[in-house]
DNA sequence: AAATTATGTCAATGTTGTTGACATATTTCA
DNA sequence: TGAAATATGTCAACAACATTGACATAATTT
């Protein structure tokens, strides 16, 4: 029995018409948990050969697309604790990927920046990442981007805010 | 700045007319970091009422959808070592959501089932990220369904291959 | 001057993953 | 039948990543 080649019926008619109970989509749920794994997999190589985990990607990353944001901002993003990122955010820039900057207007922020280095690793997770999503999505028509994009908002609590995060002053 | 709603130019023209490089898709490497985690964050919630985890909620589902499979089968799935599931398993096990039945064909299998506690719980779990699911999918037309299923399984490395999971004997 | 804010740091703890080694029961094979 | 292979369990040690609570420092705001 092929673990993934079922099909499951999605809605089931009850005695009440009224009522239509939705079966979960486990075809959907599973293929989340496998697709998010490998996902992510394929960085995880990368980074281990640094010494890295998945948390350091996760900064990585949201300092590359946010230059110049600070510890509060990525706090949360990350929606982690001071002391979850002090840990990863001290390798990175012992290990010079990331360094801090007082900001100009407020002398107290540590705004986060990519080193080379830095934005090499990044990049390389990025095009990963990019790569993967690029060759799913090609053999698809156009109009699928919009669908799936769409799907994962959806997934999202609507009750978390978006972070906003500053301009590099 | 809402860092989420931005939108870029995934195509990037080059000098070289044949070359075409794909910029990275931010927008979807980031909604699958942020979907995922709201995913599996509202049943962490759930979960961590009984004392369990992510890795608790993994056992349930799978057991629960292949009731009866081995402790190896098992181990395929979640690619995970049979240190880490025994600490979970044993956890299930001494609080009576899973138990364990020597195989009828070959006596030295574990095989698992739910109990009736175990079956509650993962049921629970499972409207959870059902309901979610419809929710997301409700509003597109029925063939995003078909599209989104696809690209997710493109996601899934190509190498990696579906365990078999045994009938029930 | 006092209160607040942004950040850093310390200590303790928990969950989930890893590796390697070894034990037991059972089945299969020569 | 006896040896080898298999399925599982268990032990010890370790690592990554998360948590909480408390406290320290520097800078800004009131």
């Amino acid at each position: 029995m092929d673990i993934m080649a079922q099909s499951f019926p999605r809605k089931l008619a009850l005695a009440e018409p009224l009522a239509t109970i939705e079966e979960p989509d486990f075809e959907l749920i599973e293929l989340l948990f496998f697709a998010y794994r490998d996902f992510v997999g394929e960085p995880d190589r990368l980074l281990e050969k640094h010494g890295f985990g998945r948390a350091h990607h996760r900064v990585l990353h949201f300092v590359n697309r946010h230059e110049g944001l600070t510890v509060a901002e990525l706090l949360e993003i990350l929606e982690i604790t001071k002391q979850s990122l002090a840990r990863v955010l001290k390798d990175l820039v012992s290990g010079e990927f990331i360094e801090q900057r007082a900001g100009t207007e407020d002398r107290r922020q540590r705004r986060l920046h990519l080193t080379p280095r830095g934005k090499a690793l990044a990049e390389a997770l990025l095009g990963m990442q990019g790569r993967r999503i690029a060759r799913a999505i090609e053999k698809a028509d156009p109009a699928s981007r919009a669908v799936i994009a769409r799907f994962l908002s959806e997934l999202i609590d609507p009750e978390r805010p978006k972070p906003a995060v500053s301009e590099t002053p």
